[in-house]
RNA sequence: GGGUUGGUAGUCUAGUCCGGUUAUGACACCUCCUUGACAUGGAGGAGGCCGGCGGUUCAAAUCCGCCCCAACCCA
């Protein structure tokens, strides 16, 4: 071991070079004979356009932990990594780079400059994630838009249509009229934006007679026949061509007359229907509310609701439609003013002022959206929701709560999935339609990845009517339609035509082992990939589901660019050990947020020194080769350590496993800087140093060792650098064991060895214990009467169990004489209060408690002469329901100390 | 607006499912100690109406109800 402080820096570099270049967490199928012993994390795939950002590195972090962890337990791991490089942003930025528009190309030649640009972000963000050392297999990587995975996408999509799990329907979309394509919900935000209330008188129809006879009170019929008009509140007045309804609040009294007649439009003079609705916000405007195709949200749900007729007023570029008549061609802000210019002169506009209101803008140009309607496919879901649930149930989630998040997304579910974008580029829909009767022809699997727009169908002629002409179909698919199928992208999930079926390259990686995912995107994103998964192979596709929460700043804000707190991996990295961001990150508990705080890192930081001294003090006090000791002949302090070591493994085990990274890893270190350095080490090196003391130089190496892999899921870099230093060679490598392959070439990773087996062996806990505690207590008498802690003590005497250890406490205390005491000392003992163990006496005495702690606390008690019996307000306390607490005075020679577990007393 | 989760010393947290009277640990703070791995160390100390109000109970951080605050999800 070199001498001197730890490099971090250089160590770290060392081995992150040094698991690359060996390809040291490279998936070896060939050592996986059991589909059991191979443990697949399918990790989602960033987008990698934007930078590598701390929330990154926490997730993956936790992610490399399990990793790590597992694979000492015997498994072999799989750990891929996947580049989301299929989006709009990708697109955008592959515009701005090149100074190009994705017009002016076809698709395959668009994705391949994609591709292109997004290969220097990728090398970037791959080279950041490597500065981290995760044990990522860099072998196994997939761009969301290279051909395999567009060949995914496709079958995924013919899959579910031959199943019947999919549909095409004419409805509504969110469309952003800047970027002229559809987009989805999540990339819509919400917008404070000024604007005008505009109040509209409109006409009610006169309709005496039609009206259905007893659907309302005589006196709102005659109240409906006074009435001639009424008035609208409405931002978008150039949705008037685009009014297909007006709604009325069914507790809304004033207006309820009029629910049923019919009302004119102004300015365009067509008759809608007034319909009562809940979903009216009676509290702003007049209380009625014209229903367009479409304004907002509420205007599709009354569309689909009461069956309304459609009235598409504004097209795809934001300009409107014939709809509007005179208006036609102008766009929607032109025509606002003009629509309410006319609406002025014909009197029809009551009353106009300004206001500020959240619009729904699309989050990357903050344009207002617009809702069109548009041919849509949709994946069928709402028929399958009862196993989707079980699907949820049949996976272990970490944490458990989170289930509870999937459960209300499936109960809520409403809509159908619409996976169709009306963007030019992205993974198109392998279909064509007869132009004849519309007949959906799909493209054969063996053909896939096609682009319609530059391919020919596989038919000729239609199946259904003959017809010789195909259109081909231009929308390509949601992105989450190929981010859900990342399962089966990882497995090599693909058709093989021969055999008439779809197979999987790696079928003993699917099911998935492990999800992990942040709970911020959990609805649509693990929740589509367990929907998917599961139609396309009938299986739930993860065994377990690992949420992470968010990364925080320092005040336990949110980290985002516009409020300036973001925290660059880079920086993090040129200021601490990536062995100290690990200990900061496995501090979580899983699930739960968690903020950046330095003093977190610092701790860990203080640990690797810990770890590198400790580590160099040990090396120098054991030989080369451990020591040929018995187990049995250990000495009693080493025996309960390695025993003690035990539990700890055990425990640790144990909480990794469960994801309780914290708890894994706090135990761990008090373990180890209590238990091992402060009580342990301190002994076992005057025992080395004075005796030359084999049992102990034996427990040194062997425990030593041990902690370095119980460190080594969370401390990658350094437990390997001085596993390397001082264990290696002395560890037959298991790879070259089993594979026979070249190996000497071959280097023995720790985080490819074997997690500790319990030694087995038994010790005296309590006397240990104890005996830590008289040291415990010794220490105090010293530094209270602020001695040096190797001061020689006289005589020391002990009254309880500390069987073996009695050499260790003298000379690790520095004691001439210790001797035990076989009975009490002399002490007078003064009774201070009893104890009463309320979990035996609250049920036994319930309402009369009080009275008993009333008669303690006044002194009004009596206990027996064998001390068994406590009488007190009326009843009698056996032993076990109280204890006597004594003051306890010593009156021989020296000093007194009380540890927990023995008396001491101390002569000096 | 609806749902979910959380609120515990100055800070971060354990404990809450399954109630038991001295509430865990770390950081920061104060005092003392340079002994041979480590002062990024060691020994000790102080610091809490467990978000608020009510209820259940012999007993509440823990169970129930209402309220306040924060985050996230859905609208």
């Amino acid at each position: 071991m070199p001498s001197g402080p730890y490099d971090a820096d250089a160590v770290e570099e060392k081995w992150q070079q040094r698991w690359l270049d060996e390809d040291t967490y490279a998936y070896q199928e060939s050592e996986v004979d059991d589909p059991d012993t191979a443990f697949a994390i399918d990790t989602p795939p960033p987008t990698v356009s934007g930078n590598l950002h701390w929330g990154h590195v926490y997730g993956t972090i936790l992610q490399d932990i399990v990793a790590r962890f597992t694979r000492m337990q015997g498994e072999e791991v799989f750990y891929p990594f996947g580049y989301d490089d299929n989006g709009i942003a990708s697109e955008r930025l592959t515009e701005s780079e090149l100074d190009i528009r994705h017009q002016e190309f076809t698709r395959r030649e668009f994705q391949q400059k994609c591709r292109e640009v997004c290969a220097q972000y990728e090398d970037e963000f791959t080279e950041n994630l490597q500065s981290f050392g995760f044990s990522i297999d860099w072998d196994n990587t997939y761009r969301t838009i290279e051909p395999r995975v567009q060949r995914t996408s496709q079958l995924s999509f013919i899959d579910l249509y031959e199943q019947g799990k999919e549909y095409r329907k004419r409805a509504p979309a969110i469309w952003c009229p800047e970027c002229e394509t559809a987009i989805s919900q999540v990339e819509t935000e919400d917008d404070e934006q000024h604007s005008h209330f505009h109040d509209i008188e409109f006409g009610v129809v006169d309709s005496e007679g039609q009206r259905p006879s007893g659907s309302r009170s005589e006196t709102g019929d005659s109240e409906a026949a006074g009435q001639e008009e009424f008035t609208i509140s409405t931002t978008r007045p150039e949705l008037l061509p685009a009014c297909v309804a007006v709604f009325v609040h069914p507790d809304d009294e004033a207006n309820q007359n009029l629910v049923g007649e019919a009302a004119r439009v102004p300015l365009f003079d067509h008759e809608v229907p007034i319909i009562a609705d809940e979903r009216v916000d009676m509290e702003t405007g007049s209380g009625l509310v014209m229903c367009c195709t479409f304004g907002d949200q509420t205007d599709i749900e009354w569309y689909q609701a009461h069956d309304l007729d459609l009235r598409v007023a504004i097209d795809e570029s934001g300009h409107l439609t014939d709809v509007a008549g005179e208006y036609e061609g102008m766009s929607s802000d032109d025509a606002r003013e003009a629509i309410v210019s006319d609406l002025e002169d014909d009197g029809a506009l009551l009353d106009r002022w300004e206001i500020t209101h959240t619009v729904n803008v699309h989050e990357r140009c903050g344009t207002g959206v617009e809702f069109l309607v548009a041919d849509q496919w949709y994946v069928e879901m709402l028929d399958s929701t009862d196993e989707y649930l079980e699907a949820g149930r049949e996976m272990d989630w970490y944490p458990e709560k989170m289930f509870s998040r999937y459960k209300h997304w499936i109960e809520g579910l409403q809509w159908d999935w619409c996976i169709s974008r009306q963007r030019s580029s992205g993974i198109p829909f392998p279909v064509w339609y007869c132009e004849d009767c519309d007949e959906a022809v799909m493209a054969d699997k063996a053909d896939l990845p096609v682009d319609p727009l530059s391919d020919d169908p596989p038919v000729d002629a239609c199946p259904e009517c003959g017809g010789e002409e195909f259109v081909p179909e231009d929308d390509v698919f949601d992105t989450w339609a190929t981010s859900s199928l990342t399962p089966l992208i990882n497995a090599g999930w693909d058709w093989d035509d021969e055999q008439g079926e779809f197979t999987m390259e790696n079928p003993e990686l699917f099911p998935m082992d492990v999800r992990p995912q942040g709970h911020d995107i959990i609805s649509f994103w693990l929740f589509h990939t367990v929907v998917k998964c599961y139609e396309h192979t009938g299986e739930v596709p993860f065994d377990s589901v690992m949420i992470n929460g968010m990364v925080l700043d320092e005040d336990r804000k949110k980290m985002s660019k516009s409020v300036g707190n973001v925290v660059s991996p880079e920086t993090v990295r040129e200021e601490f050990p990536v062995d100290a961001a690990r200990f900061w990150a496995a501090g979580s508990s899983i699930g739960d947020d968690l903020p950046y705080q330095e003093k977190g890192l610092r701790a860990g930081e203080k640990l690797l020194q810990k770890l590198w001294n400790a580590s160099k003090l040990v090396d120098s006090l054991t030989p080369e080769t451990a020591p040929d000791v018995d187990e049995a002949d250990l000495s009693a302090l080493d025996r309960w350590l390695l025993a003690e070591l035990d539990g700890e493994a055990a425990f640790v085990r144990e909480k990794l496993e469960n994801r309780e990274f914290s708890k894994a890893r706090d135990s761990l270190r008090s373990f180890f800087w209590g238990t091992f350095c402060d009580d342990y080490l301190e002994i076992a090196k005057e025992r080395v140093r004075e005796d030359d003391d084999e049992s102990a130089k034996y427990t040194l190496t062997v425990a030593h060792e041990r902690f370095l892999k119980l460190f080594a899921p969370v401390l990658s870099h350094i437990s390997e650098e001085i596993w390397q230093e001082m264990y290696a060679e002395s560890e037959a490598p298991r790879a070259s064991e089993a594979s026979g392959e070249a190996a000497s070439s071959e280097f023995q990773s720790i985080h490819r060895t074997a997690w500790p087996e319990p030694t087995g062996i038994d010790a005296d806990h309590d006397a240990g214990e104890t005996a830590m505690a008289v040291v415990g207590a010794l220490r105090r008498y010293k530094s209270e009467r602020q001695l040096p802690l190797n001061t020689e003590l006289d005589t020391v005497s002990v009254y309880g169990n500390v069987d073996g250890f009695e050499r260790d406490i003298r000379n690790v205390m520095h004691v001439e004489t210790l001797e035990t005491l076989e009975a009490e000392p002399e002490i007078e003992s003064v009774v201070t209060g009893i104890d009463l163990d309320y979990s035996v006496v609250g049920p036994e005495y319930g309402a009369d408690v009080p009275d008993i702690e009333d008669g303690i606390e006044n002194g009004e008690y009596e206990i027996s002469d064998d001390g068994e019996t406590l009488s007190v307000a009326g009843h009698e306390l056996s032993t076990a329901e109280f204890t006597v607490e004594r003051e306890r005075r010593y009156t021989g020679e020296g000093e007194m100390l009380e540890a927990d577990g023995a008396l001491v007393i101390v002569q000096q």
